[in-house]
DNA sequence: AAAAAAATTAAACAATCGTATAAATCTGCT
DNA sequence: AGCAGATTTATACGATTGTTTAATTTTTTT
């Protein structure tokens, strides 16, 4: 009457985690197979089953809980996108990379809902409360547009211009791309006045 | 002598390929089948064997070629926000939407490579060329990015705010957006004077 | 140290994957 | 009609997929 009729070793559990984790991160949820995320775990494929039930609960217990923004939360909005940018800039060989983990699995239907539920409630809400002005879920919805696309072209994909170029120009405009649409007012002026649809 | 050692009936050839495009863009590279490409396109899965060679020799002679910039660059600059944001306006019910299959597929290792090359040869290159200023590759990247970004955000994983709201809305921030990259001096001026990287 | 419980493994399941081979059908020409 | 070549199909190959069962090892308890 303990956990639910299956006792389970947490280290080992942990390990299965991580490694999967790691794995769709460099390899999508199609692209990779439970044995390789056991063998990178150190145990054997039939553990996967008895503490995580199948390959998509392995996926739902160790992807879409990662997916937080309260990191980059703290802090002042006004430098929000300085503090986007910095964190997504290349060199991320940290133990988990939720970012790039999304862009990689986001492509299976298999992952989509609970992606979107995820980031709904733990990204864009959190965001949207913390923007002031108009249309909040939908800027926090583009702010996410923004920083996942980027990743795609410039980690997933390998775009030169994004790759390569000088770092510090990247972030910049990075930064400076995100801080618009964090910004109250920037293009309620502009939308506003001009028309800017201004073909056909 | 003619073709290869294979000849090609260019029918079936159009129909597997037409085939194979929208299960791409439907289920991603690893996520759909050969069989049921044949299936589709109503032939036998030897004749893909036959003509394209391998999966990868089908994704590469479907997908990448398609992935063109040209309808949209075909106008003024001043306005190319407004028309990208349209052309990814939902509803993109025609028989072959190429940014839903970047988006779905870019996942794959085995589709990156050819995937970076299409994009920088077709539309990074050709979007840059029109762009004034600094950084023009760089920014067009970028412009890629964002469109990439909110595809994936608001098709792929379907994020409510992206999805639903009031489509003018949506179309009047993405456009915006866009238009803030492609504009000569937009982030210059704000970039150069003051320090927006504010944080240690 | 013996017994009970927990944790892990080896092995095999059916299904599907990409690919290759050989037979069958269809098409046009003499 | 009958042959030749092009086109398509049926079939099977070995490998790998997610998942399950039973046996085994390790740990804990008595």
């Amino acid at each position: 009457m303990d956990d639910q009729a299956t006792a389970v070793s947490v280290r080992t559990a942990d390990a299965i985690l991580q490694a999967a984790r790691t794995q769709f991160t460099h390899f999508g949820y199609d692209g990779i197979g439970l044995r390789a995320i056991a063998d990178l775990a150190g145990v054997n494929v039939a553990l996967i089953g008895r503490y995580l039930g199948s390959k998509e609960g392995l996926f739902l217990a160790a992807v879409p809980p990662r997916l937080d923004i309260r990191a980059l939360l703290a802090g002042p909005m006004s430098t929000f996108g300085t503090r986007a940018a910095a964190i997504m800039d290349m060199k991320s060989a940290r133990g988990f990379d939720p970012m790039m983990a999304l862009v990689r699995v986001a492509a299976s239907p298999d992952c989509a809902p609970a992606l979107r539920t995820a980031l709904d409630e733990q990204v864009i809400s959190p965001l949207a409360m913390r923007l002031d002005g108009d249309h909040t879920q939908l800027r926090a919805g583009m702010v996410m547009s923004v920083m996942a696309g980027y990743e795609m072209m410039a980690r997933t994909i390998g775009i030169d211009a994004l790759r390569d170029a000088a770092g510090e120009q990247r972030r910049l405009w990075l930064a400076a791309l995100i801080q618009q649409i964090v910004d109250e007012d920037t293009f309620d002026k502009r939308a506003g006045t001009e028309d800017i649809g201004g073909e056909h």
